[in-house]
DNA sequence: CAGAATCCGAGCCGATACTG
DNA sequence: CAGTATCGGCTCGGATTCTG
């Protein structure tokens, strides 16, 4: 089957690539990781920097996280040594790339808050 | 800060809505969503199709994520009463429209993948 | 300032067994 | 055929406390 309802372009990639979707998904669909990309893309930022604009993140959690995120080469992190010590977090080079779709999943996520929220609504527990 | 790293559209949403896309993610972003969502893009199937089609999913979990999702309103559910009893699920015009941004994660972890990999296996525990 | 260690509770994933 | 009921196990999120 070509391509089914006329909506996925004929080129391009499997839609059930099970193991590459998984690992991204994987690893940026938790609680956090999202926001905080969305929030380092602003530019580089310090710890407690993150911590403040983010609001209801846990030190704990923030710098879980980020360790994640750096694992999997999304952001960089850079130590300056001194009193009081500073680290500094920014997107890599490929945490930047991951903009690109991560804005059409915003944007979608927009469009379509309202139909979402209805249609829970509108759902009978059976 | 209007355009960071000159890879942001100046115009659209906010990379930081806290609840829209939280919202999203937390329904689509568990272990099965996307790649229910990606077979149901071959077109409409019914229960036990999927699931051998999937593979590796049990009954138990297909089941709740189809719930999920129709809940949600990504997919539609028609019972076909008779001997044997037939259930079809197809997604909604809203999961169609999904499809569009799915589309770009996909294309975007397949681009990324080995860069994914090579960043975590150079990552240093510390 | 920037974390690590520890602990707890909730929720998801999954297998198995049962039902209309 | 298309589910539900039940039960574990495991991971994630979060609060608190401690450290260089």
């Amino acid at each position: 089957m070509a391509t089914p309802h006329g909506l996925l372009p004929p080129e391009g990639t499997d839609l059930n690539q099970p193991c590459v979707v998984r690992d991204v998904i994987d690893r940026v669909g938790d609680r956090w990781s999202l926001l905080i990309i969305g929030h380092l893309a602003a530019g580089p930022q310090r710890f407690n920097a993150l911590q403040r604009s983010i609001g209801d993140i846990s030190k704990q959690v923030l710098s879980r996280t980020l360790s994640r995120l750096e694992e999997d080469g999304f952001i960089n992190r850079t130590v300056i040594s001194g009193k009081p010590l500073q680290v500094v977090y920014e997107l890599s080079n490929m945490g930047l790339s991951f903009l690109s779709p991560l804005r059409y999943l915003l944007d979608w996520a927009h469009n379509n808050q309202h139909a979402i929220a209805y249609a829970r609504k509108s759902y009978v527990q059976k």
